[in-house]
Formats: structure tokens, sequence, C-alpha cells
DNA sequence: CATGAATGAGACTTCATTCAT
DNA sequence: CATGAATGAAGTCTCATTCAT
């Protein structure tokens, strides 16, 4: 009998999914590092074996998440041969996974935000490569002439993902009957590769 | 002649100011109540005089904030007639405020998302007026035929807002040298009205 | 106008009588200086023309109550010939006081004794007045040889007084069908005077 | 061996004596959580661990202080048969406990009643205990013809309780010679059962 | 490795008291 | 005399972190 393996999973893995949760529901100021030992079912002690401090715990969280984020993303592209059709895949990707993992949603969409401000140091470099994905789609995009040029790219996958994060935001949050999040995606995509107005012919 | 004007200004009215700055400097949870009075340049049992709580304050600061910006936005609008010219005023007038309000843009930009968490019955009305605004454009420009059909006008109006407070995020968190914020708002105005695909003839 | 005189009282009367109410009715400390100003209708401030401070106001409460108490006992004593009598007398004012001037009960018999805590040197020479009116009727009935000899008049008037008190306090507190105070005053009569127990013949 | 005891008691214990001890000398309000604790050589936040919050506390201390005199007044009726020679050995008894525990008389006699008032719905129910034992002696004895009857056992018990209590008060604030307090408990019993009037024959 | 009782710095908030008007 | 806004000392309580077991 191994005594690190609980329910399937090891120890750190188990906090990490436990902070994930409550830091979800409660936010990362409210909630209590004994709070995630309690719902991961350690001591209180037990969670300074695998991380340095609460504030560890978030980044960790960050890396974790969007790690999965961006493998998924990068899984969901595959295959995908003009920039049009990858965004259209990415959108649809990313708005899917909100569903799918709620609670890292919350994550990302809030207390990434708030991570600016109290870790002043914290790189946050897989955001970054998120943005990189992003960006590499329009630039592709660009340079091929299917897509305008004259945006930057890193300010239109900013634009993009501020644009995503809100939605998935507005999803998270609504209490009572939610937008379908997977129509979003085509909605999204149309505003995005056709833009609002209407075309003349 | 006001018995409670100090240099320009009543003392509400400078917590406020105080509260803003160092909000917006250290975040929320890491500001103490003692720094914004020490800014104000008040004793610390002042700020109870004018705010229930510290919560208080910052619900406070953002019905302040916002109240501005809608009353902003609003302005930037008259004599505007197309939806379209409307939609690139908004853009403008907002990001024009990014770099105006920079303290003001930190508070909307990165403490409003937490307030969904910490105060859950906070049903802040300023941004649901603020989100009304940009729907109303948009059913506007949909029911005239200048813009396409198709999505709610509140999801849309979500995504903009997404959108631009990301690059107001951005602008605001980068350090070096920052993209030009108003020239976000023409990049921003051409994703949103004619999207990213190059039109085909 | 008189500005001192506001429904007939001048302005450190009123200031005490909204102190009996409010000292009375949430007890001293959880009691604010506010609250007995507002009570009054004066600024916070006036109270601290009439009184020094918190505690004086509670001493200047005591003072006065306590004289108004001696005063009603000693004029209850006049014409009385016996100790028995005036020991009965007693009894009957006293209780029947607790009826008509319930706060002042309430200030008496709860804030009296914390009193002996927080006000390290107040001697509180009204209820040693209030004792050596008691004792001395004690006192007068031994050497008269109606009551028995033997305790001392001093311990009797305190353990006399203890047990008024405590009667106040039962029907100062009890919410609901509180005892006839005014029967009280004969069981006490007839328990100190009598005793318990059945005489033999 | 157990892991918590330190010194003979483990931590909860030697906290209620601390409070016992640092309630007694200044008086509840006057008396700081920090001085609980560093009289219990624990710090501040120890405490916080074994009680919900200040005025548990001092409920807390109620509780055990009032069991242990229930516990010991019952444990000295043991073996009395007339109602008479029991309500001897309660005050006996009572008073007796008056100077050897001195610390738990004062909160008694003194932070008690201020419970009425700061504690609104804390029943207080070893008090009622103890008036009940009490009760239940004078009861006995009416029925049996031993004591007169007419006046409630309640209002008796009440009244007697009184009665103890401020001997009890008087002889912990006084400060030079105090009187025997064991020879109150003579004179106590005389009053009560014979009364002041010296019998006719 | 794991525990969880203990720590203690520090935050928010209250409120008696002052003093300029 | 009266006001009441302002003060700021001080208290209760929280909670991230440690360390002896």
């Amino acid at each position: 009998m191994n005594h690190h393996s609980v329910r399937g999973g090891d120890k750190r893995a188990r906090i990490l999914e436990s902070a994930l949760k409550v830091f979800a529901s409660k936010g990362f100021y409210a909630a209590k590092v004994a709070d995630v030992a309690a719902e991961a079912g350690v001591a209180d002690g037990t969670i300074y074996l695998y991380f340095k401090s609460k504030d560890d715990l978030l980044i960790s969280l960050f890396e974790e998440q969007m790690q999965q984020v961006n493998s998924q993303l990068t899984t969901a592209l595959v295959g995908a041969i003009s920039a049009t059709d990858k965004l259209q895949r990415f959108f649809k990707a990313y708005l899917g996974m909100v569903e799918t993992h709620r609670h890292a949603t919350e994550i990302i969409t809030i207390e990434l935000r708030q991570s600016a401000k109290f870790m002043k140091d914290y790189a946050n470099p897989r955001f970054a490569e998120f943005l990189k994905l992003l960006a590499g789609i329009i630039d592709e995009g660009q340079a091929s002439g299917t897509f305008v040029s004259g945006t930057p790219p890193t300010v239109l996958a900013r634009a993009i993902f501020g644009l995503l994060d809100e939605l998935a935001l507005m999803w998270v949050t609504t209490k009572g009957d939610k937008i379908d999040i997977r129509k979003a995606a085509d909605w999204v995509g149309r505003l995005v590769l056709e833009g609002l107005e209407r075309r003349s012919a």
C-alpha cells in the first residue's frame, strides 16, 4: 500500500487540484491555505512540503493550467491549413475548454489579472506562450495575404484573447441561463474574421 | 465658503482620489487602509467617517469611476449619426481615457474582476450601464442593416469590452515602450468593423 | 426663548437623563458617548462641557440616582416609630422604586458592581449613605432589644441590600410575566423579620 | 503520555485559569486578550484555537466555575436530612468557597451581572441549576412544614442568593480587615432561618 | 515525509476625546 | 457655550508559516 497515492494521484497534484477548486470558488485572497489543505485531505503543513508559499501555489496553478490550455490548443490546430481555419479552431477549442474546465477558467480569467499587481516579478511565461501561439496564426495569415496587414499581430492577439476571456468570464459568472458558449465560438469567428459591417456586395 | 474644503476638494473626494492611486499601485488586497489615509493626509479613522469599510471604499471607487467613464463616453457620442461612427468614437474615447486616467484604468481592468468574487452581492450597476450603452449602438446598427445580424448585441458588447479592456490592461502593465494606445483605437475599429479577412474584391 | 431649556430641563440634567436611559439599555461599556449625545439631542462635544469623561458621567449618574434613592427612603421612614416598622417601610419603598425607576435600578444593580473594579478609587459615598441608613435601623432595633443581637449591623445591612438588589435585578431582567415586586416587599419582610422556620408555638 | 500536556494541565485549562485571574483583577472589559495570553504563557492567537472570541472565553469561564460551585454544593449537602440542615450547610459551603476561590467569586459576583446585558442570548444554564438546587431545599422545607409557606421558593432562592452574593462581594472587595466570611455563614443562617425579630417567648 | 498546534505580525475598525469654528 | 469633524491610540482577531513530534 503506497502512502503517497490516495485516490489515484500524487500529493502534489491533489493539492494543486484542490487549490484550483478553492481559489476558483472563493478567490485567491479569501481562500485560506487551510481550506486548500482540507480540500486535499492533507495537513496544513504538508502544503509547504510541495510549495514555497501560498503565492507559489497560485503561480504553480497558472503554470499547470496554462500549459494544459496551450497543449490542447496546439493539438486542436493539428491538421489545419489556412490561418482562417486555425483561428476558427482556436476559438472553438478555447471556448470549449471554458465549459469543460470551469474552475481553471475562473482562475485564469480572474486571478491572472491580479497577478500582474501582486507578483511584480512573475513573468508568466505560459501566458506568453499562449499569446505567441495566437499571434503566430495571425502573423501567418497576414504574411500569406489572407489577413489584412497593418495591425501588429501581438496587439491583435491580445485583443482577441481579451475578447475570448471576457466571454469566458461572462459565461462563468452568469448564474441563470447562460449563453451557449459553443455558439459563441461562431459569433466570435464572424466578428473577428468578417467584421461587423455588412459587406457591400 | 465651504467649511469642509481643504485645498481644493472636500475630504471624501480626496480620500477617493488617494484610494484610486494606492489601490492602483499596490492592488486592493495589498493596500492598507492606513496607506490610503496617509496618501490623503488624514487620520486612519477619518476614512470611516466617509466609508463604511475598506470594501465600501473600493465599491465607491468603482461607482465614481465608471460613472465618469459612462458620462465621457456619452458625451463623445453626441453628434454621431451612424452606428459605425458611434462605434469608432466609442473606441477612441475609451482608449483615450486609458491614457488620461491611468489609475482608474488599472482599477477597472484589474479589480473589477475580483469584485465578481469578493463582493457576491454588489451588482455593479455602472458596469451594466456601460454595457448597455455599447449594446445599444450595436443593436441600432443591426436594426438599421448597417451591422450584420445574428449575434446578440449583449454578447458582442461584452466581447468588445473584453477586447478594449485587455488592450487597456496591456498598455497599463507594459513597462518599456508601450504601444500607441490612440492608434489602437483604429486597429480595433478595423478589426471589429471590417474583420480580419481581406475582402475578396 | 432660552437656548438652555429644551423640554424643561437644563442641559446637564438632560444629558444625565439620557445617559441613564442609554447605559441602562445597552450597558455602560457597550454604550457610546455619541449615543448619549444623540439621545440628549446635543453634540458629542457638549458632553465634555459638563462631564470630565465617560467615567465621570457614570459616577455622576450614581451620585444623582443614589441621592434620590436615599432621599426617598428617608422620606418613607418619616413617622415610623419601631425598627420593625421602619424596616418594612424601607423594603416597600425600595422595591416600589424599582418599578417606578426602572432604568435607575438597572444602573444601580448592574453597573454599580463593575464600578468596584473599573473605578479603583471611586469611594461611592452615596452607597455608603444608603448602607448607613439601613444599618442605622438595624442598630436601633438591636439596641432597643427588638432585634436579635450578635450579628454586626453593617453585615446585616449589606446582606439585606444584596437580597433587595437581587430581587430588583430579577424583576428588571425578567422578560415575560414578572413577579409582583410590591408583594415581594412583604415576602422579604417576612423572611428577614421572622425567618424561614415555623415558630414552634 | 499526553502530547498536549505542558506542566500539569492542558492548554485550554491553563488559558481558562489565566482568564479567571486576569478578568478578576482588571474586570472583563479592561482586560485585554493579550493579558490573558501573557498570563497563560501562550501567544495571543492561541487563545482563538480554544475559544471563539473574548466573549466566549468569559462564558466558558462562567460555565466551568458555576459547574464547580454546583458540584461542591451538591457534595456538601450529601447526608443532610432536614431542610434546615441543608440550608445551613449550603451557606457554609457557599461562603467557604468564597474564601478558597477568590477569583471565581469575583467573576461570579461582578461579571455575572453584566452578562445579563452584554450577552442577550446567553441563558446561563449553570446559574439556573444553582437556583434550582437552592429552591429545591426551600420547597422541601415548605412541603414538610419545617419552613413557612406563602412565598414562592424561586423568589426566596433568588433573595438568598443575592444575600450570599453581596456578602461575598463585600468580602472580596474589602481591602483592610475583612469580616470573617466563615462566621458570616452563621449570621446568614440565623437571619434567614430565625429572622431578625426576637422571638416573643 | 506528514502532521497540526502554536506562533505573532499586522490588519481593520472603533470610539473617547479634542479643538477650530 | 455649542458644535461635530477629525484624530489616533489601542484592541480583537486572522492566518500564512514553522517546527517539534
